[in-house]
DNA sequence: GTTGGTGCAAATGATTTGCAAAAGG
DNA sequence: CCTTTTGCAAATCATTTGCACCAAC
């Protein structure tokens, strides 16, 4: 496919020096129909390459971070997700009971995101958004919003 | 004032124990008047008391945090910002640029919420939101979001 | 050849935990 | 008293960094 030869694309519009380690955390994150963590694009690309070095693969995370062609996310597991940037924006529910992670559309942030910019004059960073909260099957089990709680 | 009395109230209300450490806590995050981490509050609490733990700070934000008595926030900065539940929640916008800290009315993500729950049958948890971004003071100096970038 | 990138190993730093002593109800 | 909480110290665990070697360009 043509993932291979983009990401070659990718590094050199980046100034960035071509390796084979570099390439690989592109294909991970480009295959990924969602997000991935260091941890899981390090056993990815270990198992065709046994000497990558998870440092390595922070540092080119941070570097594609920096050029904004990966988000980095915290999805409340303790570390952060990392996902290749689409075209069109999508952002994550995830559901406190189940754990459970729907994809939403980009259009409700972006009405938050307009208010923002007319209001306040401020440009929000929309680009991918965690929610957390709770989806309609774990919802009548779980505490009620409205609930004192414990 | 009352906050001292209340907060005996909020810990018998828990069925916590009412330990001076525990009401130092909440002292802190009840007279902050925004969030504060883990680390600030030690060093509050240890100012009036100085054999407390960092632990005991954690194990008393954990015990909060679970009774929904106090937000726990990711605002970008390495470590988690507490910060004690008030009666109409607000949010915050992080400048990436001066990382100066905006408060956000509740209003806007109350549409959000409104959304979800119509849309998507899924409750968000809007408690306390960290929305990153650039102020208007920050933008024409920084990258503007229509240009292509690096 | 230079410069930047990598592997390795060790450091970092926030948060957590085991355990015995101390304090709350 | 009996249970929960605390302080201390040590452990975790994701992420970062120093450094010598190696590979792109």
């Amino acid at each position: 496919m043509s993932c291979d030869t983009d990401s070659v694309a990718v590094l050199r519009r980046a100034e960035m020096k071509l390796t084979p380690q570099r390439l690989m955390v592109l294909s991970a994150l480009r295959h990924a129909q969602g997000h991935l963590t260091a941890a899981e694009i390090f056993e990815q690309v270990r198992a065709a390459y046994p000497y990558v070095d998870i440092s390595t693969i922070y540092r080119t995370l941070t570097a594609l971070r920096t050029m904004r062609l990966v988000t980095e996310t915290d999805m409340g597991s303790g570390d952060l997700a990392y996902e290749w940037v689409q075209e069109r924006p999508h952002h994550h529910l995830i559901c406190s009971g189940c754990h459970r992670v729907l994809e939403l559309d980009h259009g409700y942030l972006e009405r938050l995101g307009d208010d923002l910019a007319r209001d306040l004059d401020f440009e929000a960073d929309l680009h991918h958004f965690a929610i957390f909260g709770r989806c309609a099957a774990c919802r009548p089990a779980a505490a009620p919003a409205a609930s004192p709680g414990l």
